[in-house]
DNA sequence: GATTCCCATAAGAAAAACTTATGGTTTGCG
DNA sequence: CGCAAACCATAAGTTTTTCTTATGGGAATC
């Protein structure tokens, strides 16, 4: 039994003549006879009381008649849906970002795509730049913002955004007399960092020798505690210097550059190659292309 | 698209390997990719990502996957409820009769048959001989009961029920005084007919001449309205025997034999020749012809 | 770096489905 | 009542589709 066997015998039924039924399916006569008979046999039931020249469903063709509506309308349906999908943006976006990427990067972005494509869903895979990557690379995700540099087998990076890493310090810390202190003299203060990450693998390579002279007063998994902690005198951290400017502003914390230091944190929308873009895929790209567009115009 | 194609698919999707796909339903793995390459031409979409070794699906092949579960589940319950028709006794049974044989003939038949087969629905289509006739000749009933004789053609005939013809009279008649009155002197009173029907045409036939002089005083839709007028002695009328009986034991009603006619009533269950029936009709048919051979023994 | 595993493609073979031709029945009309 | 028309079934032959076998390329694995 095929759908083209149950389009024959759909079309037999409504018109109730195999004749008929030919016409409007541009066939022959004999053509849906012999694929209704076959079906029947199939089944082994008889679908048609041919009686005379009419033609009338039996019992079991009057039950398989309700199924072929049913199986011709989800068909139907089926392939409108699939078409749909790379036509007009629908469905849903798998993104994977890091915490603090979620609090400062995607929110303006999604406040775009949302507005524009409010029929896409979107949900968020949180984790570490490591396992979104692992993520995206299994295809487990569509896209990841991770940071950057990532090796670039396989992968689309489209660079979104930049930042330097900067000192925070609370408000009276001794440190925030200079303008910029020097590495040496910030090693000597107890610090707090992330437990993991890229960023604080760049740390211990860019700091050297200096790691090793390095007090970690306490070790937390969200920038947003690292930097309750520094407020309230618990020690001091580096972080990306988007990230605290609000503080900063609202006199919380202290926001310095390291002297003779220039960690730059790159983030990246990174995408597997070779991947089908769903349509709703390819405006997502549109849309995030564009606001990094309107972040370099603004600066 | 058919559901072969969408077999395969389906397969492909599970397994996330074309060539155990193509194991499981014994075909070869480039037959399995060639379909799954033309349903994606056909569908202008991509529905995997073959990446290097693995295979995913995209989000076309997401939307579809849904979508072949509900085809093919719909298929397979489609085909399981076809062949129950013919072997489980299910569905629905269309019987068409005429009120008396609602009241006298159909409910201990009825009443035999929900009791084997309580999953068969019954439809009664209520109305005279001639009607129920030509609905059953014209497929809108499975079956039919009649009063017999009808014409034999395109039909089954299955002889269930025969009664005589009686007087029936109010307990106070000037006939009672008779055992057998005569069609004369019978006609010389007031009669209350049927409106129409195959029994009032027979009586016209057999009372020949006499038809001339008869006096209807009444004409009524149904058996139990006549008996009623009758009783309170509005006027006379002929019955099958036994749909009086229990109004002449209970003293309401009196049954007479008219002499020198010898008026038969048969009822017959008829169904169309070449007609395919469904396993209920099949068992309804056997639970009759049990009812007939049982009322046989108790006579 | 060779090997293995997996999917894609091409060519030929097998199977399925269609068309043309025709026959048997029923129905409708003269 | 008989003839013509309408309708479905069947058979034979052709076309179309789908399958298998053979082979190649690219990624993963040891």
């Amino acid at each position: 039994m095929n759908l083209d066997q149950i389009r024959n015998f759909h079309a037999v039924a409504v018109h109730r003549s195999f004749t008929i039924a030919a016409e409007k399916l541009f066939r022959t006569q004999p053509a849906i006879s012999t694929q209704v008979r076959m079906l029947e046999e199939e089944l082994g039931a008889r679908l048609f009381d041919r009686i005379g020249k009419k033609v009338y469903l039996t019992q079991a063709g009057d039950v398989l008649f309700d199924y072929a509506e049913r199986l011709l309308n989800l068909h139907d349906e089926a392939k409108l849906a699939v078409t749909e999908v790379n036509t007009v943006p629908k469905g849903k976006i798998l993104i994977g970002a890091n915490e603090s990427t979620c609090l400062y990067v995607l929110p303006q972005i999604f406040a775009l795509f949302k507005k524009k494509y409010p029929e896409v869903q979107i949900s968020i895979y949180r984790n570490f730049s490591r396992k979104v990557l692992d993520k995206v690379r299994g295809n487990q995700l569509d896209f990841g913002i991770v940071t950057l540099p990532v090796p670039e087998q396989e992968l689309n990076i489209l660079p979104i955004a930049e930042d330097e890493l900067w000192l925070i310090t609370s408000p009276d810390h001794p440190l925030t007399l200079q303008t910029s202190p020097d590495l040496e003299e910030v090693v000597s203060y107890p610090f707090i960092f992330h437990t993991a990450g890229t960023t604080r693998e760049r740390l211990r390579k860019q700091f050297g020798s200096q790691w090793d002279r390095l007090h970690i007063s306490m070790e937390l998994a969200s920038i947003e505690t690292i930097k309750k902690f520094v407020s309230i005198g618990m020690g001091i951290s580096i972080v990306p210097k988007s990230y605290a400017e609000e503080e900063c502003r609202q006199g919380t914390l202290c926001l310095l550059p390291l002297r003779h230091l220039n960690l730059i944190r790159k983030l990246g929308l990174i995408y597997r190659k070779n991947r089908y873009l769903s349509r709703a895929c390819i405006v997502f790209l549109e849309v995030v292309e564009e606001s990094i567009q309107a972040l370099a115009m603004s600066k």
